[in-house]
DNA sequence: TAGATTGTTAATCGATTAACAATC
DNA sequence: TAGATTGTTAATCGATTAACAATC
């Protein structure tokens, strides 16, 4: 009866969320499984399946009511207020996220970054950047729970564990130092202490040279190695 | 007889050559599944089926010999030579990714920069950003097959669909928009004429304080919904 | 009614895990 | 030999796909 909200599915419960309310604020009031899943891409099956498991119906002949799909994915998700983060390495990478002009129309809010460079901090910017030493008070006083890493490489086990000890239970990693943390640590990098979201920006480069290399070798007639 | 190498599976080999590679710079020689699981967070049967598919054997005692794994990888990789890229839209995120530090070490090159705004033009940089109308002649000329894209969401569609014209066969998408071309779109976003990977940041984040919030409810006795 | 869409169950596919035999 | 490690097969888990009944 009571299926699993797993990992995959999650995803797309987020990317759903984000379709409707880009309908519904063209003035739309419902929808087909059908039209939602080629917005994700999708199967139809796939975005009843999904529904289903969260409970929620729509009517056999005329789909389901966006403002309803909203309400329950809002629920589910836990999006119903702004998500607060800290940027720490205020490097190039750094500050542009620092600055992301998405963020705000996701409900994300940066509301400090931090490094150790003197030259970069700003401490009475509308977004403060701050020295990295003011992190685990900072984040006590205003509950900071999710951090983007934007370190260098070689400092980025060091700043990871500071971030851990000041109570940060996620974060976004954009160094290429795979990062994990104490215990059995899986694939996803969730650990009971803290979630980590490796983004490897060259392993994701590299992965599409294969692809690409991939696709074209089957494209010849002689069947790879 | 003949295994399947898998998506999860490439990007482990991807992370195995890596791990290889720092372990031959500190002179190491030999290496056992054990070791391996433990830097990249599989367990030990995982390298062992892996490097099994890819067709390379241990001695039963000694483990694996570093030297064979690394050539055998980048062979099976297709990691011989550097892989050039270029990058367009030279914004902030944009032009961080023009000066990535880990590109070198990784045996990525980005080639050139390209932008729609005057301002950000700089032809005879040692990456040289070029007018964007510049690309299809450029990717033509050097043969790229891989660009990063980071222009602003609304452009986002036309200039992807530029660059499928040019002949890019790979995209590494920064936007929040989820790119699709063309026929029959996996989940990975691989069709028959060009393959792209979306780093949705803002999702990325969501999903992070949904798994936070998940491991908390968890801790509280009450049942999830 | 006929047609279209939902919703659920069973089948299939994909990948990991477990178990253990082989052997250095 | 005893111990440790590889390598392979079978079992399990996870998620998608297919099929179809229900019904507006």
């Amino acid at each position: 009866m009571e299926e699993k909200i797993h990992r995959p599915m999650v995803l797309r419960l987020a990317r759903y969320l984000r379709v409707l309310q880009k309908l519904k604020s063209l003035g739309f009031v419902k929808v087909f499984s059908n039209n939602l899943g080629d917005a994700i891409g999708a199967t139809p099956a796939v975005v009843r399946k999904d529904f289903s498991v969260i409970g929620i119906a729509g009517n056999k002949r005329g789909g389901y009511v966006i403002d309803a799909l909203i309400e329950r994915l809002v629920e589910v998700l836990g999006k119903n207020e702004v998500e607060r983060v800290v940027v720490v390495g205020c490097g190039r990478i750094g500050s542009a996220l620092l600055n992301y002009r998405e963020f705000p129309r996701e409900g994300i809010r940066v509301v400090a970054g931090f490094d150790t460079n003197e030259d970069r901090l700003d401490p009475d910017a509308e977004i403060p950047v701050l020295p990295l030493s003011e992190l685990p008070g900072f984040a006590e006083e205003h509950g900071i729970e999710v951090a983007v890493l934007a370190v260098p490489d070689p400092v980025a086990t060091s700043v990871f564990e500071l971030l851990i000890d000041a109570g940060v239970r996620g974060v976004l990693n954009f160094t290429s130092v795979e990062l994990k943390c104490g215990a059995a640590c899986a694939e996803d990098g969730c650990t009971e202490e803290c979630t980590v979201h490796n983004v490897n920006i060259g392993l994701e480069i590299e992965n599409l040279f294969y692809l690409i290399r991939l696709k074209r070798d089957a494209a010849v007639p002689e069947p790879v190695q």
